[in-house]
DNA sequence: ACTTGGCACTCAGTGAACGAGAGTGCCAAC
DNA sequence: GTTGGCACTCTCGTTCACTGAGTGCCAAGT
């Protein structure tokens, strides 16, 4: 019985459950792939990655499907993926192109991964604590409110109110104004939003410099650096959940639920941070139970990192159900964050 | 066959439709409403309101369905809605305090609105022509490129990337942006967006004060003022859509196709401006094929204008099947739609 | 020591038959 | 205009038998 073959079996299993959402038998899978056994060996084999616990039978006389772990090896052992054709990647290259406000391009990034691989697809709004200070905005709202305005090098756009007991919008308050904008924007300037706030916060410390000003502007900006994980997502292909072949339609309200707690969707991005492989474009899957959130425990997740340089500023990924065709999913995620690294250069 | 009874069955039929959404038939009808009339009496009056294209039977001999003329002469004549109650209301202005940051207030508008009427939400972002400038800010990208950043007197912020010849990260550069950032804010300060376009249009004519940097942030803000109609939404509340009592999930996938589609949705939202009924806070309703929105033909739409003082400036709205609590959603729509005004004047 | 053909067995899915129940339409009487 | 009654029509759920795909296992073959 050779272990070889019997990956084989596993990884021919893998395929046609993913293209027919039909459980496959020993006998119907003999007719796709060229074995050179019988389907007496085929089910011999089976019985084994059965005992193995990386295919289950949904019932006595059914075929079988592959379990989370089932998927797990196939995605790390036996799956070749399969580059983009030329084609493929010229549609990605021209789609991307001609976007250049950050809204834009990210709206542009989710929908072309969401069509072109059928699920939905998500983005993560470049992060703030690892991006540069641009420029920092001070503008009076009304008597008691003042708007902070942060644009940071990657184009995000960040703002946040506070209150105050001076009134700005007075021709000498606009004038105390433009004195602390200078001041704070001396201090921020093309710094990382981390960096920045340090240099804020001694420049609060200091009595000459230190105004109810500061401490609010400094305030907003912790503010925005905290609610990191509050990060924006951008998201598309919703509607591919409901095309599925009525799979598991029962259970697609946990996951719509799922896709509109922000949070949660970040935490499926950003998870694998801090796990082994990361940084550059490394790919990581997460299938099924693998998942921390409840509710999305029959969807898989294939996300990728993207960043400026060597830097690794957010994550784009696709969730669909754990049938997934995930060597076509991790080539597509893959270059697409690929394509987006490149455009956040420029 | 009093006209009165007639109607008094329509408004049971649809009542009860809506509760048990299962067709409802005379007999059953009579268990929960005292008509104070036999069953075949109300057979009577059903075909009646049948040939009057009020409601139809799925089958020979299943009960009656309200016709989306049914639920059109119920909303228009029959219902009368519940005020809130006062808890309800408390809870309202509760949950809508507290957030000062504009994002903070739709996002929670829209939860909010999704869970009290178990459908989905949307509301429009606050328009730009009809709201006032507050600042103008010019941010250089990088050497070629320019940001400018537009921020509204509802809080909302706008930006635009140009490209520029200049060099405006020079300090000298810098100081030409200075001077023009003056020049444009006293023209665009506190006026609408409308209006300012028209005094930066002559200012741009003007040989004294032209230059490539005021055509070119002119163009910008005629292109933010142009993308009026693709002006952003909040959406929540999708998840309702999938616990319908399985009764359309065949149809879901459209459904989430069109929310996805801003473009559409604002269409939805705006489309009643223009009709008899609008301004203030009147409520519009769209039932099911009076919709435009081929996917959305099974789908009714509760729609209210919200603004400051008497200027509409956005629309909040719920989507649901055809069969949904008019009364309840109508008067929920309503009490936010004047709640999110009055927090927008604040 | 595997592989293979054969055979008995299991079980989901399908379709026919059928009764129950809900509902309708119509009619004659009030 | 209302009502009770009655015949009729469907849908829905149940039962039953059957088919077909698929399995497990065993004994024979290589």
């Amino acid at each position: 019985m050779s272990i070889d073959r019997r990956m084989a079996v596993l990884a021919a299993i893998v395929e046609d459950y993913v293209r027919t959402s039909e459980p496959v038998g020993s006998r119907s899978l003999l007719d796709r792939h060229r074995l050179g056994v019988s389907a007496a060996t085929v089910r011999n084999d089976m019985a084994a990655l059965e005992d193995a616990g990386l295919i289950t039978a949904p019932h006595t006389s059914a075929g079988r499907i592959p379990t989370d772990a089932g998927y797990r090896t196939f995605v790390d052992e036996l799956a070749q993926l399969k580059p983009l054709s030329r084609a493929e990647r010229s549609a990605i290259a021209q789609f991307l192109d001609g976007a250049d406000e950050l809204d834009e391009v990210l709206d542009r990034t989710v929908r072309l991964l969401a069509t072109l691989t059928k699920q939905v697809a998500v983005v993560q709004y470049p992060s703030l604590t690892r991006s540069t200070v641009r420029h920092v905005e001070l503008v009076p709202m009304s008597p008691t409110r003042l708007m902070v305005v942060v644009i940071m090098g990657t184009g995000r756009v960040e703002q946040r109110v506070i209150l105050t007991d001076t009134d700005y919008t007075t021709p000498t308050g606009l004038d105390e104004l433009a004195r602390s904008r200078t001041v704070i924007n001396a201090a921020a300037l093309e710094r990382r939003l981390g960096d920045a706030l340090t240099a804020l916060r001694s420049l609060d410390d200091d009595q000459h410099t230190s105004s109810s000003l500061t401490s609010g502007v400094l305030a907003a900006l912790e503010d925005a650096a905290r609610d990191e994980s509050e990060t924006k997502v951008a998201l598309a292909g919703t509607a591919n959940l409901a095309r599925t072949p009525s799979d598991f339609p029962l259970t697609l309200e946990p996951v719509l639920d799922a896709l509109e707690q922000h949070v949660v969707l970040l935490r499926l991005l950003g998870t694998h941070a801090g796990t082994e492989e990361e940084g550059a474009g490394e790919v990581a899957v997460r299938i099924g139970r693998e998942n921390p959130v409840t509710g999305l425990q029959s969807t898989s997740i294939v996300t990728s990192g993207y960043g400026v340089g060597d830097e690794l500023v957010g994550h784009v990924g696709v969730l669909g159900p754990t049938r997934m065709n995930y060597p076509a999913a991790i080539s597509q995620v893959r270059t697409v964050a690929t394509y987006l690294s490149r455009i956040m250069e420029g």
